[in-house]
DNA sequence: ATATACAGCGCAAACGTTTGCACCTAAATT
DNA sequence: AATTTAGGTGCAAACGTTTGCGCTGTATAT
């Protein structure tokens, strides 16, 4: 006990060889005799000696660490992605690294700048929903660290993405509310400058138009939260011809939004349907279970992680890929 | 572009000094004229100079890292946990490395020997639900690396722990179900052989117990999952004399208990009420909403956190604390 | 003028590894 | 017998820092 961890010099020490050959034997190198090997192996073994990675890293100016940036680690859709990345990066051998940027677009540059200094293989990063000023994440390519965003991408900056397919999941959930008899559907968005929000109201807008169901800017809110939308959701319940649609950009908005359709006394999915975005711990639980586009955040993290490994070990070849991770609606009890 | 990141040799180089003093100027020392000061850190601030963590953990022998053990990420528990662990590291300039065991032991057992390899600074671990040999821990231990466990400890090892006080939220819990009236109260349970399950059991026993209430061993049940609630409580509720009052180990198991419950045309909380822990996600998406004890995930990370990092700065006198995160109940609606 | 003090800086070693090169010995080739 | 070959090993530098110690030069005190 107490024993403090051994070194490649202490082997040598002990055995009366240099520390090359310790190296060298550890490694399989033909150069070493069998015996010497056999020597060094069985000490090795016996005094229970790991490579110090820091040395390692140091010496190969190569640390094998990813850092990833998230915007908060709860979310499930976040964590589920955290889990992929963790996953294929513990194949491979590497460590992850994670900074949370709390959506604060300060605590994000301060991130870049910590993993920058930690001299990560590479960086994963997915934007704060504030972050408008993508400099820092220049300097991360400036500084020769590979760099993927998933998710929450910008388009500003020349780098491998993987995102959700957005566009499709959007339109498949509002032409299902609309093949199911809604006749006007309330979109409930994220700010409107992510890149997920233009392209789910795009897929939302053109939904409708394939049906010719002509567009009500006055349906089309931002609100992400359940909080958001129990604030909100009354009032817009409440006008003339109210919705008989939602479709929300994730599920706790969508559960927002029945909490306050049962409140006002109308019948899901009778009266109204809704439609969610993420397949999180909540849909089952919701009553009746929530209709939602499953968006596969594990299978998005392993791609992420996957294409920033390739481009860590030199395996693609300059391009700039984006990988789109395929969404599939899932029908529960909010629609019909 | 493509710049490479700028070194205290490169900076010494540049100003005609020597690698030492350009060390002392950064760092402000007084051996040091403030000529030069101003001309390293002007030269510093203009190429961006960062100091390399790698060379500087190796120098010192001290790697600026801890690594955290969690079954899953993507319980909304445990991420909370990871939350606030993050959010106190950074605060003091530490990087977090995770590793997830995916309840599993042998995962586990590689993870903490990643974590070893690594030489991080200090260790936080949540034991998987399999683990029943600790020897892997020991080591950690052994490597002279501070480890505090949280939540799912193990008492065989002598160390800082940080648990919800699992005890008093479930006497808590199942008192208040025998005070709004319920008389024969189920316990569904993670595995016996963990801390949490023992604790909550006997919290659930002599809460029993203070109101006389008989013990009917059929009435506890291994069972944490929805999935494993939807199957089993359909018996239970079938039985001659059912249950009117569920306590879960945790919400989602809360939530298939509901699901069941009102497939079998009872009414929550009329006819049977219901409680959880956690007051994860899904708590305020059940309808009713669930009433469920809240166990602080977030503040449970950051004490966790506090505690390693003082063993780590050696703040701490060789005692091993045992820190209690308070819960506390919350009232919703599966509850009288 | 000599001794003392101190400010300002550089040398070199160290942290643990890897690796190109040189070295030595013994066997194999001429 | 002289030379080449190859097998096995060690030296030393390098990765980027920090830090104890020693060195220089100038200014102050005797």
């Amino acid at each position: 006990m107490g024993k403090t961890q051994i070194t490649i010099k202490d082997i040598g020490r002990a055995l009366n060889i240099s520390p090359s050959t310790v190296s060298r034997a550890l490694k399989n190198h033909p150069d070493i005799s069998q015996v010497t090997k056999d020597a060094v192996n069985k000490y090795a073994k016996e005094f229970n000696y790991k490579p110090n990675t820091l040395a390692l890293s140091l010496r190969m100016s190569k640390n094998n660490t990813i850092g990833v940036i998230v915007p908060e680690i709860i979310h499930y859709f976040f964590s589920s992605i955290l889990s992929g990345i963790e996953q294929i990066a513990n194949e491979e051998g590497f460590n992850v690294i994670i900074c949370q940027s709390n959506e604060n677009y300060e605590r994000e540059v301060k991130n870049t700048q910590a993993l920058i200094a930690t001299r990560v293989s590479g960086v994963l990063a997915c934007l704060s929903k504030h972050t408008i000023n993508y400099d820092h994440f220049q300097d991360i390519i400036d500084s020769d660290i590979p760099l993927v965003f998933f998710d929450r991408i910008c388009i500003g900056i020349n780098t491998d993405r993987v995102v959700v397919d957005d566009y499709s999941g959007a339109f498949a959930a509002v032409e299902y509310l609309i093949q199911t008899g809604c006749k006007r559907i309330a979109f409930y968005s994220s700010p409107l400058h992510l890149e997920i929000s233009k392209n789910r109201k795009n897929g939302y807008l053109d939904a409708l138009r394939k049906y010719s169901i002509p567009v009500d800017e006055s349906l089309i809110r931002v609100c992400d939260t359940r909080e958001e939308a129990i604030i909100i959701t009354p009032q817009i319940l409440d006008s003339p011809n109210r919705p008989d649609g939602f479709f929300a950009i994730n599920d706790h908005c969508a559960s927002g939004i029945m909490y306050a359709v049962k409140l006002a006394k109308l019948r899901i999915p009778e009266d109204v349907s809704i439609f969610g975005f993420s397949d999180g711990e909540l849909a089952k639980a919701c009553d009746p279970m929530l209709s939602t586009v499953e968006q596969h955040g594990y299978e998005m993290g392993k791609n992420a992680a996957k294409l920033l490994l390739d481009k860590i070990n030199g395996k693609t070849h300059g391009q700039y890929t984006n990988k789109i991770v395929r969404t599939n609606l899932i029908i529960r009890g909010t629609t019909k």
